[in-house]
DNA sequence: TCTATTGTTTAGGTGA
DNA sequence: TCACCTAAACAATAGA
């Protein structure tokens, strides 16, 4: 039935002829239930009953009664032994009841009771008491008329903050009256032909009732299996395990709800998820599971197929190997790693009402996941998605607009300190003749700057600005790191990155205060390295770094940082021992030779100003180390070290990345013998490679930037109209009109975050401005590609005595410029 | 040798 | 057309 992935499974609803179950034996059931002393089972169930005094006797003694609180809701109680075809018979048999006119919501309480495991009692207090009057939970749920999802999910709160997703609707789009609840069932059509069910929990389970765990963990490991159900109290097992006291989105607390997230994004969450920025596959599985149990319990076992396949697929996805070989570490290209994780995909839309008028991407039926956010935990924000089919219950609000900007962080290797604050705060304006308060750059200074560009053949490594408009715009192109330190420490500490990866720090609350986020030159180093500063502090990394100012050519500055890489901690430790066990293609199925470490690839110096530069690859170009090549291996292959193979890309960029016949390789000159795809990563629309999970859909345009796309072009100069900004403060406290009226700019908050190896995002020690980690999800590899957004701050210009507002210099900024 | 796991690649389907 | 998903073939590898 369920032809594609894309299309919600529904089952359809037959017409059961409901076994005659033992009324007593029922009873039986739920008493025994009951009486297992789970936390408030019996109080709920109680309490039910109470307010129903009659339930509903369906098979295996599951009960439905009427939420004693709730309209159009009723509890169906489930018992131990009632499998999935007594449920679906249960409330197939109730829906055919009530018809259009029945309650459209059911909450599911199972009858094993494992649910309040691990319930402390005063939590089981509390969710006896929410939870069977329906105020707390219950009332959570949501009732939209308006929605056209056929499926509605009732949240049963847990003592500790746990939500258990439980329900179902069965008549979408209709909200039955009042008084039309416990309308006779013969007597009301019965509308769940089309409807009923659209139970997804209960749609994935086969027929055969319910399995073992064991057995089909069995069958599991045998990834064409077919799934085997779970029992309910598995599941809810699983699904209380889930740690208390954070927020979770439906997908999250339900085995029913798949993900919104493509492979490629949870691939990117698992891995994002640890320190190191890596996971074997088997990690990478259990990440999946750990967070979604969709995927563990629901999901047929080739879910790990195409976990693999997206890992091989996408050249994002690296894989690197431990020193001894045995060991393969799947990582995220540091190009192409914007970090994403999990708790930066939902914020509480409360908290962000920028995020409110934020689209919802008509072409994907899940919410944008990367731009979304979740609501902290506790908040009890319940959210619901933008409109749509995807429908989750709580209403979550996009993060950012699928547009065709996204930030670029900037790295400054500046001795002064940075203050990010979100860019909404700043009062930017389209000149430096603004009205911009002076108060308001004392805490921080903005820029959003240069209009990503999208250019056909764009070779070079500068931003090139879209349009030719009146935006000021800077570029600024910035070599970052890119090594991957592998020791042989790694294999020690597998065991620990083992267990890190179960974490939830992706849950943890989101920061949406302001921070001032300040970094030493030093820690700017450090953060902005690739390598494993934060595991490996005896590196101490520089790296070359380009700064340009463009207007027409014309470089206002640049600088370079030399790169070094010390022993500081571990003398004993060489260099060679660090070196990155990368593979790369060969012949061998499992391919992938192993390469050096990306820190000590050749460098790749663009210049710094060249029309016919993308900017995309600046993108990449800032992001590579600029070590002098002492790896004449790595440079002879320059195009076999090409990591980005996505077959559309090269299909149209002809990236020289391929080691299949289908992927052609050496089709695109050498570009001063660099690694080509580091300039020639267009595609022909001259997108960036596509590393992102975000996809925008084509024609989406929610800047208006996007209408001078077509401005550009090899004839002009970039940033015609760009104004040449004589001093740091001036660039500050200009602004393209723009961006005043773009989605950005009021959005950006500061979360801590770690920021290492990740490009497009900044780093500032263990802190990042929110504005930008929440730009790095922004979709600009594909063709609607149009802009990038720079987001400077200059912290302590203000603070600074050396500073003296419009007179700070570059120089002064720029210590290198003296 | 067998099996399971892992990795790569191709192919086909679906929805926007 | 594209992104994404799913399935599958195939191979390398590790371990029983
Ligand atoms: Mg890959």
């Amino acid at each position: 039935m369920r032809t594609s992935p894309r299309r919600p499974l529904i089952l359809k609803r037959r017409k059961l002829s409901l076994p005659a179950e033992d009324a007593a034996a029922s009873q039986r059931a739920v008493t025994k239930s009951e009486t297992d002393g789970r936390c408030d089972r019996a109080s709920i169930e109680q309490h039910a009953i109470d307010a129903d005094s009659d339930p509903q006797k369906f098979p295996a003694g599951i009960k439905i009664i009427n939420h004693p609180s709730m309209p159009n809701t009723q509890v169906v109680f489930v018992p131990k032994h009632a499998n999935v075809q007594n449920i679906i018979a249960a409330l197939t048999a109730k829906g055919k009841e009530c018809g259009s006119t029945g309650p459209n919501k059911f909450i599911l309480i199972s009858g094993g009771g494992s649910l309040r495991q691990a319930c402390p009692p005063g939590a089981q207090e509390q969710a006896d008491t929410e939870t069977s009057i329906g105020g707390g939970g219950f009332g959570k749920a949501v009732n939209d008329s308006n929605m056209c999802v056929s499926r509605k999910l009732v949240d049963v709160k847990m003592g500790d903050g746990m939500l258990l997703h439980t329900a179902a609707n069965i008549t979408p789009n209709h909200k039955p009256k009042p008084e039309e609840e416990n309308s006779t069932p013969a007597l009301t059509p019965c509308p769940l032909d089309e409807s009923l069910t659209n139970i997804q929990w209960l749609g994935k389970m086969s027929s055969d009732g319910l399995g073992s765990c064991t057995m089909r963990q069995e069958l599991e490991d045998k990834e064409n299996q077919p799934p085997v159900p779970q029992s309910l109290k598995q599941v809810e097992e699983d699904v209380g395990s889930l740690p208390c006291g954070s927020s979770f989105t439906s997908w999250q607390e339900s085995i029913a709800e798949r993900p919104p997230y493509s492979y490629m994004a949870m691939i990117q969450f698992a891995i994002n998820s640890t320190d190191r920025k890596r996971m074997t596959l088997k990690e990478i599985y259990t990440w999946i599971e750990d967070h979604f149990p969709y995927f563990k319990h629901v999901a047929k076992p080739g879910w790990k197929n195409s976990i693999r396949h997206n890992l091989s697929l996408h050249d994002m996805f690296v894989r690197e190997t431990s020193a001894n070989g045995k060991i393969s570490f799947w990582t995220i290209h540091p190009d192409a790693n914007r970090c994403l994780t999990l708790d930066q995909v939902f914020k509480p839309m409360d908290q962000n009402p920028l995020l409110q008028v934020l689209p919802y991407d008509p072409q994907q039926k899940r919410i944008l996941p990367e731009l979304q956010k979740c609501a902290p935990a506790g908040s009890g924000v319940k959210s619901e998605s933008l409109g749509t089919s995807s429908s989750t219950e709580r209403k979550m609000k996009l993060l950012l607009p699928r547009v065709n900007s996204y930030f670029v962080p900037v790295h400054f290797p500046l001795s002064q300190q940075f203050l990010q604050q979100p860019s909404g705060k700043m009062p930017l304006s389209s000149s430096p003749s603004s009205s911009a308060s002076t108060a308001d750059l004392t805490k921080s200074k903005h820029v959003q700057i240069v209009p990503k560009p999208i250019l056909q053949g764009a070779s070079t490594s500068t931003y090139l600005p879209l349009e030719s408009t009146k935006e000021n715009a800077v570029v600024v192109s910035e070599e970052a790191p890119s090594a991957v330190v592998k020791d042989e420490e790694e294999d020690a500490s597998l065991l620990s990155s083992l267990k890190e990866n179960t974490s939830y720090t992706s849950l943890k609350p989101p920061a949406w205060r302001k921070h001032d986020v300040q970094m030493s030159t030093l820690e700017s180093s450090q953060s902005l390295s690739y390598v494993s500063v934060k595991e490996e502090n005896h590196l101490t990394a520089k790296r070359d770094c380009q700064f340009t100012v463009l207007r027409d050519d014309v470089p206002l500055s640049t600088w370079k940082e030399e790169r070094t890489l010390t022993a500081a901690k571990s003398p004993a430790r060489k260099l060679s021992d660090m070196q990155v066990i990368r593979r790369r293609k060969s012949s061998s199925r499992r391919k992938q030779h192993l390469v050096i470490p990306c820190a000590e690839e050749p460098l790749l110096v663009f210049p710094d100003c060249n029309n016919s530069d993308s900017g995309l690859v600046s993108d990449f170009s800032f992001l590579q180390e600029t070590h002098a090549p002492d790896h004449p291996t790595d440079l002879s292959s320059a195009q076999d070290t090409c990591p980005f193979k996505t077959p559309i890309k090269e299909k149209l960029i002809k990236l020289p990345v391929s080691s299949t016949p289908s992927k052609p390789v050496g089709t695109t000159p050498q570009a001063s013998g660099s690694e080509p795809w580091r300039v020639t990563s267009l595609n022909k629309e001259g997108s960036l490679p596509d590393f992102s999970p975000v996809r925008l859909p084509p024609g989406t345009t929610l800047t208006p930037f996007k209408d001078s796309l077509d401005l550009l072009g090899f004839s002009s100069p970039p940033f015609h109209d760009v104004p040449l900004f004589e001093s740091p403060q001036q660039l500050l406290n200009s602004k393209s009109p723009d961006m005043t009226s773009g989605p950005f700019t009021s959005s950006p908050t500061l979360e801590p975050h770690s920021a290492k190896r990740c490009s497009k995002e900044l780093p500032i020690g263990n802190l990042t401005n929110r504005s930008l980690t929440e730009g790095l999800v922004l979709d600009t590899m594909n063709d609607s590609l149009s802009k990038i957004l720079l987001d400077i701050s200059f912290t302590g210009l203000d603070e600074d005595d050396r500073f003296d507002g419009d007179n700070v210099s570059w120089s002064q900024l720029i210590p290198e410029l003296r």
